[in-house]
DNA sequence: GTTGAGCGTT
């Protein structure tokens, strides 16, 4: 009972020790080289990898760690989960996946980077399973992106995160109270 | 500094 065969991947809530870590919730710009510096004290770091949107160019908040040995990954996973890089918690894991996806030349076969949980009260009927990417070369498109505007989803329907509440365009919205009942200015 | 859940498309 709950024993996996064994030379699986595993799964997201137990996956299997291996030498690649992946570091979650990291900020968008913390870099491959705060990672390493952080990382190395446990022991060789072969390569640390931030996973980059395609479209936007930014960090898209993780990153994958290789250590030299899975000993040291373990170690390194044990003592970093949990601790803060540039203002965020970070959690990290053995990587459920070893490496990047094969490239799809022309066609993006990924899934949108922002999607919706229907947790937080808007757009839950939203397919996240919309590519992003138009084919380039097979699909007769221009390689553009979708007509689709993924970035423009309604966060007013979103409670406000604490770190929104910092915000000055926060402040600014609140400032403007828009109460009906105030509109009897002349 | 998009306000953040999240396993990667050189």
């Amino acid at each position: 009972l709950g024993d996996r065969v064994s030379g699986d991947i595993g799964d997201r809530e137990n996956p299997t020790p291996s030498r690649c870590l992946g570091v979650f919730g990291l900020s968008l710009y913390t870099t491959e080289q705060q990672i390493n510096h952080i990382f190395s004290k446990f022991g060789p770091v072969e390569k640390v990898q931030v996973v980059i949107d395609a479209k936007t160019g930014r960090s898209r908040g993780f990153c994958f760690v290789y250590f030299a040995s899975q000993d040291d990954a373990k170690v390194a996973k044990n003592e970093c989960t949990g601790m803060e890089i540039d203002g965020r918690r970070i959690r990290v894991d053995f990587s459920i996946t070893q490496r990047a996806h094969t490239p799809t030349p022309g066609i993006y076969m990924g899934k949108p980077t922002v999607s919706s949980r229907g947790d937080n009260g808007y757009d839950r009927r939203r397919d996240r399973d919309e590519y992003y990417y138009r084919g380039g070369g097979g699909g007769g498109g221009g390689g553009g992106y979708r007509e689709r505007d993924y970035y423009q989803r309604g966060y007013r329907h979103r409670s406000p995160s604490p770190h929104y509440r910092r915000s000055r365009r926060y402040e600014r919205e609140r400032s403007y109270s828009p109460r009906i009942e105030t509109r009897s200015k002349g």
